[in-house]
DNA sequence: TTCAATTTTTAGTCTTGTCTAATAATTAAA
DNA sequence: TTTAATTATTAGACAAGACTAAAAATTGAA
């Protein structure tokens, strides 16, 4: 909970604009002293979930960088469903989101998202991150028609959103988020056979189907690479 | 969080019929050790929230009992947001709940509890309590080993809302609303056969199943509601 | 370049909640 | 009514996360 605060007001100034994040300053946003903000940031580094260099400042690692844009995806999610479906004014929500954000399930938070209708911005107009841990941007996602192949890709979105064709992508194992890579393209009919993360055998997707999944690619380049950080931690969290 | 978490335990053993809860049955509830419980409890005695007894037993006091009540209120008006809204089983939400069910915002709650159309039961037909801490509503409700012959009952609530016993009910094709009437009662082992209103063969239902199922007679007489209940009765039920 | 102001880290405590091991009280058996 | 088994509490540690006060590093002004 703490240490989720911490990487999402470190998230925040990053997106602010800060390449390298003060002690002082997330101390402030996370209204902790700085002696105490100094030890969670010796904690994040150990866990490789920041670059600490003290007394220089921080900056989030891929890993924490991923973490954090989950947290937030969850908070802005929250936010949308206090304001459309429960009736909540913009300036009340986002103390109750502070602490809804906290509640860890991939699940809830997929079908959240799914319950909102996959919202690109939150009540404030920030932009909700999507379940690859990336904003939802349209020019980053294709049509799983389109697709590469040998890539493991997420589902983003849906073209068609009509209760019949949600049904069946039930019935074949696909919600927004799931990941899959294109194994085959069957030039006759377009059909494409894809292969599940999670595991089952290879499933074979019609063309009504994969012309109306967007999908982007699930793991992007590394942007930053730190050489001399010790190796992994466990993923963290989620069910 | 642990004190909440505590408070519904106690109050969920007091709906078993528990006057006096014992540390080490507790313990077990709250998957802690007797020491820890030992502990928790006399703290919960000073803020005056439990009645303790060393050595004796613990009970909910007033405030106790009003604390934990709404904590219950959370709990169940969220699984059946996660059920009715997310499209959960109702047995996968009570997880999830139980990480919601401490986010305490009454503006939240209430807000909730009219989105969802204050419901009186939860996925397991168990009594919501509402804004006053008390049970809205006593559904007239039997235990299905205790049923007469020859009726139709519908299935109204679980008394054991363990994952592993939704999941077995799954298999014998019973859930809340399910229709059937009882057809034999085997005196040996008070195993029974029953049959569905909606077809099929007879199943027969072991003890372990038949008492831990709420039924009612299935003629449509509208449940009871009593807005404004001056006796805090203790309904029966739930995990 | 030097030194004082600012920023950051470390040292030492506290609180909450947990554990294991040891002790004490209660209950059940002989 | 003793004794043995069970149950409950206390003692002592530990981890997470917070604080204040003190020390160390960096920065900026003279
Ligand atoms: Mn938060
Ligand atoms: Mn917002
Ligand atoms: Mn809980
Ligand atoms: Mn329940």
């Amino acid at each position: 909970m703490s240490v989720e605060n911490y990487l999402k007001a470190i998230l925040y100034l990053h997106e602010e604009g800060k390449e390298q994040v003060s002690t002082t300053e997330l101390a402030g946003r996370v209204q902790a002293t700085p002696a105490s903000t100094s030890a969670m940031l010796r904690k994040l580094g150990e866990r490789a979930w920041v670059e600490h260099r003290p007394y220089r400042g921080v900056r989030l690692t891929e890993e924490g960088h991923r973490i954090a844009m989950d947290i937030l995806r969850r908070h802005r999610l929250w936010e949308c469903f206090l304001v459309d479906h429960l009736g909540f004014d913009w300036d009340e929500v986002h103390e109750i989101a502070e602490e809804l954000e906290h509640v860890d399930s991939r699940d809830l938070t997929n079908r959240l998202d799914a319950f909102l209708g996959f919202p690109k911005l939150d009540p404030h107009g920030d932009a909700i991150p999507g379940p690859n841990g990336r904003f939802r941007s349209v020019a980053a996602r294709t049509l799983l028609s389109e697709a590469p192949k040998g890539l493991e890709l997420v589902v983003v979105g849906v073209v068609d959103g009509r209760d019949s064709f949600l049904r069946h992508l039930g019935v074949l194992g696909i919600s927004l988020g799931t990941r899959m890579t294109l194994q085959t393209r069957h030039a006759f009919d377009g059909s494409v056979e894809v292969t599940y993360s999670e595991g089952g055998e290879a499933q074979m997707l019609t063309p009504s189907v994969t012309t109306r999944l967007w999908v982007d690619q699930s793991n992007p380049e590394p942007i930053i690479v730190f050489p001399d950080l010790d190796e992994s931690e466990t993923p963290e969290s989620n069910k």
